[in-house]
DNA sequence: AGAAAAAAAGAGTTTTTTATCTTTATTTAA
DNA sequence: TTAAATAAAGATAAAAAACTCTTTTTTTCT
């Protein structure tokens, strides 16, 4: 459904927005090494999420990425715009170059109900409530939850 | 969700059930045309849907793809195991190597109701359904209804 | 038998996605 | 004011997906 790449973006904001890591500045190599991700690809991601305004980061000694007044509130589908952009949410699922409920293909009904039930996930879940999910032990970000130990 | 290839898989199959286009075999080249889908990369698609039964060909002239007697009742998830293999329904949606109930991503609850409800939707759908909306005008395997004048 | 039609197979290209490596710019602190 | 740390940027590569082109095999018809 969504790339890679903006489950990677996903992943890094939450990270930095976890309690024992809101208040201070992460390097990349950090971050990718916990999350278990490249870091130069995760390092690019982040990039742009700076650039979107959607976390922070300052170059030099003790520079990193860190949350910003905005992080916690983001919703994700804004997330997912900024990567994978809302055209993920109309193409056609047979793969015709257009499709829509005046024109559909024959899995466009069985889906679109499905596929809108998504987007408005997206649209109601922040930042937020991933870390909620996360801090109450009820999901996690990395495979092994290493972080977990080091509290 | 599945990808485009298997939408053309699927596309493909459909087009040669159709009442209209049962009876006979059709070239690789009428399909692909019909379909507007390039056409050896169809070609591709096709040879191995009749690999595995789903559909069948002969070569020479007067040769081409046709239906058979299993054709028509092909549950969905048979075309998109043949192509995309079943672990498109595992994959993270957070781009971590595992993920499952024991030890879920912060999405994998949100949808992956959904996502089975997807994975039902193709065990229950037949070829034959679609065929059905497309013959009942509901839906539409192209773009440009062509064939609509055609019959 | 030979020519033509068509699928099958082989090999290669292009595009997109994901990932790596190197250099540059900025900031801090000694 | 120099060295070190770090994000940012640039360039390249690897992998996967989508697409194209060429040759071979099979079949039919004359």
């Amino acid at each position: 459904m969504i790339s890679k790449t903006c489950g990677y973006a996903i992943r890094g904001i939450v990270f930095l927005s976890l309690e024992q890591n809101k208040s201070t500045k992460h390097g990349i190599l950090e971050i990718a090494e916990d999350l278990q991700i490249p870091q130069h690809f995760l390092g690019k991601i982040l990039q742009d999420l700076v650039r979107r305004g959607i976390i922070s980061s300052i170059k030099g000694p003790h520079g990193g990425f860190f949350v910003n007044a905005k992080t916690i509130d983001t919703p994700l589908i804004e997330v997912v715009e900024a990567i994978d952009g809302l055209g993920i949410f109309k193409k056609c699922f047979l793969g015709r170059e257009e499709c829509s409920s005046i024109n559909p293909c024959p899995l466009h009904d069985e889906f679109d109900g499905c596929r809108s039930a998504i987007f408005k996930t997206f649209e109601n879940l922040k930042i937020a409530d991933l870390v909620t999910k996360i801090e109450n032990g009820d999901s996690y970000l990395s495979l092994s939850n290493d972080f977990a130990t080091e509290i």
